[in-house]
DNA sequence: TCGGTATCAGACTGTTCAGTCTGTTGTATC
DNA sequence: GATACAACAGACTGAACAGTCTGATACCGA
């Protein structure tokens, strides 16, 4: 019976990240996993040593996706000459990227930080990458497009980039707790708009 | 032994707070919660029929603490006659406020929305009021400076009152991911100066 | 064809968990 | 001082949990 043990161990991650998701890594068992992804107990302990190790494999691969969706809305918006234009197009890519989330959604960070005890070198290294990943590219745009207007004095563009970081966080939230996903639509539009304000004065 | 049961009742819920806030509701044991308030379990099931009864009690009580912050930043500002400068001073206040925030400092709601069989109506309720609470006192602060400036276009009030709910959420989850209380106060100095730069056009 | 190894399947184990139950103690009331 | 009851204390229970262990089964190189 035993094949592909890549393609097992994928269906374990994937089962495992949308338990966690919706209702974090403690409330979510071992057993509950192996039910969600028709596997065994044999298959879940040979492809990780424990618990723990699960967690260190799923926010590493999530990270690697949240990364990606960031590389996305760069080359989505690279043709774009106007450093300003630029900005606005990137921020705008992720409203229309938002317009997919249904109150299901929800991101695995908020289930890694909320418990401590799983925030370890590991996990708690990954969602920093992440955060650091975004910053640094989206504070570039922001330099450049600051460059552009001849701006001088304003929000630092390290905290402006985390701002946005801090929305989509935040936004998951709110949408969980209103049960709707039009929640982070409104927020990256308020947000975009306010970078507009900022950079049209 | 047994003489306010008031008293009792409160010290476990302190002792939950600092534990759920910690390591999320599931993670956190009725044992633990026995230790960390020198109480015992039947001290714990005479004041709560069941752990989630528990969770009720410390959402509801978590709320009323929240929407006293608010109140307290609204009764800070209520001498100010200009709408924009006392808006701005709101804001102001939480930036201030924000300075005692340690890399600890964690908020229930976001353990709340982690847990999804945790959050039923009871408080998802709860949460909801905070939610609404903030939007409705901060969108009225907005609608005020929109008028005061004469300004006949721009976001949403309501979109903006909620993206100050959503930076606080937001930065609470980058400040324990990043360990440091210092992302709350980037944060917040970033949303004022965004709504600043709105208000000035 | 035959060992070797990766990939599982699932019974089993020791521990921890939420919740129960029985009994005790302070304290107010008459 | 007897009664009544709220406020505990803590031993106990059955279920759920993470993790172990013994095999079984497929596939691969020699």
């Amino acid at each position: 019976m035993p094949r592909d043990g890549q393609l097992t161990r994928e269906r374990l991650l994937e089962a495992a990240e949308r338990l966690v998701e919706r209702n974090g890594f403690a409330a979510t068992s071992v057993d509950a996993i192996l039910e969600e992804s028709g596997s065994s107990k044999g298959a879940f302990f040979h492809h990780f040593a424990n618990k723990r190790a699960l967690a260190h494999a799923l926010v590493e691969r999530y990270v690697d996706a949240d990364l990606s969706l960031l590389r996305a809305g760069l080359d989505a918006v690279e043709a774009e000459p106007d450093p300003v234009q630029k900005l606005l197009a990137f921020l705008g890519f992720y409203e229309n990227w938002s317009g997919d989330l249904t109150s299901e959604s929800a991101c695995l960070y908020i289930a890694v930080v909320t418990e401590r005890d799983l925030l370890d070198d590991q996990t708690g290294g990954q969602v920093e990458r992440a955060i650091l990943g975004w910053r640094a590219a989206v504070a570039e745009l922001f330099r450049k497009a600051y460059a552009a207007r001849g701006l001088t004095h304003g929000p630092d563009p390290d905290d402006l980039a985390d701002q946005l970081f801090v929305v989509f966080e935040g936004s998951y939230l709110v949408c969980r707790a209103l049960g709707s996903g039009e929640p982070m639509r409104a927020q990256l539009r308020v947000y975009r708009q306010l970078v507009e304000s900022l950079l049209s004065d």
